[in-house]
DNA sequence: GAGGAGGAAGTAG
DNA sequence: CTACTTCCTCCTC
């Protein structure tokens, strides 16, 4: 019974990620997925906290806790080593008529209060409203909403990773049937997915947030999950669980009263503030505290960073591949491939081999889109996979690019002082999250190939080489570099510079505009245009890095040998 | 008007 | 000092 439930609990927690993604249609920049899967066994506290949350909001037994009962409250306050999850709750959680925001994030008032939201009958709110108010009533705390995410949202694991890993982790997932019944016509967010929201995402353009039309709150169309430390738990209970608990033992007792008793018991009791030193969370910490909450962002990737290399480290120990994805030889990225489908649970993969003949260094380029093209059903949660290996690799200090076999479709260049993908790419502000698209694509994929070269013929590309191939963000790039670095990915930045002749390093720019703002991000100049980009252009033909065209054309440019090759 | 060419001064590593 | 960046004027298409 007992190693049922917790089995139980398991599946609930796992896997166990924690995903901060933008959505495809948002302004916001480009995903940035990194996930985590918790072990049994090894359950951080914050884990551990959050089963015995997990527990008390569904009414089920602990497994170590046998006596514990919905009710009487005393039964909730086991001696145990979870007993103190029943005092997890913080009074100032309940809704009150007065001091509800209702400003920010459009937030919905009749939704967050228990008996509208829960469909109780009517005699219940008349019976609320001739008792006394309670005692948390005249709290003064700010209200945490109940989380709100209706099932429609997260429809299946298959229809979207991000959606299905979000609703995978438990504290979303779990509980949808207890948000079925909300029934709110108009839009709501929860303060808990708002901060969570503040806590992930970089930094974003003023107007990114809400220019979404959506069902729902256009903000909480970007949710991110995140590991949640202990405090954020604390806030985090669901009320609502609970109360529906309630519900059902009020109908299974008939002679019971459905006034809420045990909740308001529970939720009266504050020893749990005294013995842990709580502090009511106040909302002014989601919405104003977000360059605060920004401060907490790296820890976060730092962690789920680490959990995603012990997790690579393990596959790629039982695959024997490299933890470089651009060193898989295209056997390997089909054992990858195979393993990350077993892994996800998603459907095994028809003619594996022939709708992914890439090598690794080429499967890296590929676009999300360009996944789901070939695997609708998987494709983007392998490619939100890859996305977490390549971050875990390129974030590992002494990560070195393997050398490998020159592809086809890949240049030369630039040579070695290919800066690697930095988060700081992901925390710049952003407009356009297919240029984020680009610049990750781009920026993370080393070409050793030129390495080799450059070590090979060292008078042949007159290039400053660098060590690691790590140039702290990509700030040190040369305009030709990345010039090149855009022509040598076509898939990735699509029309906006093509080349004219390959063999002659001929080469148009074909939107101008777009080419010069990725350059302005790349070296963090955000008033970068094509102007000045072109005048830096110019200044190569002083330096025999480019040339006039013979014929001379607009937006035409050629590269000088040997920055031709 | 957009883009090309180039001078000149400023900036950051 | 280098490699841009910024600003500018003039010219061409």
């Amino acid at each position: 019974m007992r190693k049922a439930t917790h089995t139980a609990l398991q599946q609930q927690l796992e896997p166990q990620r924690y995903i901060w993604k933008t959505a495809r249609h948002s302004p916001e920049p480009e995903e940035l997925l990194l996930s985590r899967q918790a072990e049994g066994n090894t359950h951080t506290r914050t884990e551990m906290e959050y089963e015995k949350m997990l527990y008390l909001a569904n009414g089920s037994e602990m497994p170590h806790s046998p006596q514990l009962k919905p009710q009487p409250f005393q039964a909730l306050t086991p001696p145990d080593q979870y007993s103190a999850y029943a005092d997890n709750f913080d009074l100032s959680l309940l809704p009150q008529d007065a001091g509800i925001p209702t400003t920010v994030y459009q937030y919905n008032a009749p939704q967050i209060k228990i008996e509208c939201a829960w469909d109780c009958p009517t005699d219940n709110q008349q019976q609320q409203q001739q008792q006394p108010a309670p005692a948390y009533a005249s709290s003064g705390h700010q209200l945490i909403p109940p989380p709100a995410y209706p099932h429609s949202v997260y429809p299946s694991p298959q229809s979207s990773p991000l959606q299905s890993e979000f609703a995978s982790f438990g504290g979303y997932g779990k509980f949808h049937g207890s948000y079925d019944c909300l029934s709110s016509p108009s839009p709501s967010l929860d303060a808990s997915s708002i901060k969570q929201e503040l806590h992930i995402l970089p930094p974003s353009p003023p107007e990114s947030n809400c220019e979404t039309p959506s069902p729902r709150s256009a903000c909480s169309e970007s949710i991110k999950a995140e590991p949640l430390d202990s405090s954020d738990i604390e806030s985090f209970i669901d009320l609502n669980a609970l109360l529906q608990q309630q519900q059902h033992q009020a109908q299974s007792l008939p002679d019971t009263k459905p006034d809420h008793q045990l909740l308001r018991e529970c939720l009266e009791d504050t020893t749990f503030q005294k013995k842990h030193n709580l502090r009511p969370l106040a909302l002014e910490s989601f919405i104003g505290g977000l360059a605060e909450v920004r401060g907490d962002f790296e820890p976060v990737i730092s962690l789920a960073l680490e959990h995603a290399k012990r997790e690579a480290d393990a596959i790629c120990m039982e695959l024997q591949i490299s933890q470089d994805p651009n060193a898989w030889t295209p056997s390997q990225v089909h054992a990858w491939l195979r393993s990350t489908l077993a892994q996800f649970k998603l459907p095994p993969a028809a003619n594996l081999e022939l709708k992914f003949s890439e090598d690794g260094a080429a499967l890296a380029l590929l676009s999300e889109e360009e996944f789901m093209r070939r695997l609708p059903e998987s494709g983007s949660t392998l490619h939100a996979q890859l996305e977490i290996w390549k971050m875990a690799y390129a974030d590992q200090p002494n990560s070195q690019p393997i050398q490998q076999q020159q592809q086809p479709g890949l240049d030369l260049w630039p040579p070695a002082s290919y800066p690697m993908l930095n988060l700081d790419d992901f925390n710049g502000d952003s407009e356009d999250e297919e240029e984020m698209e680009v610049e990750a694509a781009v920026a993370p994929t080393p070409t050793p190939i030129a390495a080799v070269t450059a070590a090979a013929t060292p008078t042949s590309t007159p290039v400053k080489r660098t060590s690691g191939g790590r140039t702290g963000g990509g700030s040190h790039i040369h305009l030709w570099q990345f010039l090149k670095e855009l022509l040598a990915s076509p898939q990735v930045n699509g029309t906006a510079i093509r080349w004219i002749d390959r063999t002659k390093g001929i080469f148009k720019i074909e939107d101008s505009v777009r080419v010069a703002k990725l350059w302005g991000r790349r070296k963090n100049r955000p008033a970068m245009n094509y102007d000045k980009l072109s005048r830096s252009i110019r200044q190569y033909y002083k330096k025999g890095i480019m040339k006039k065209t013979e014929r001379s054309q607009r937006l035409v440019y050629q590269f000088c040998h040997p920055y031709n090759q």
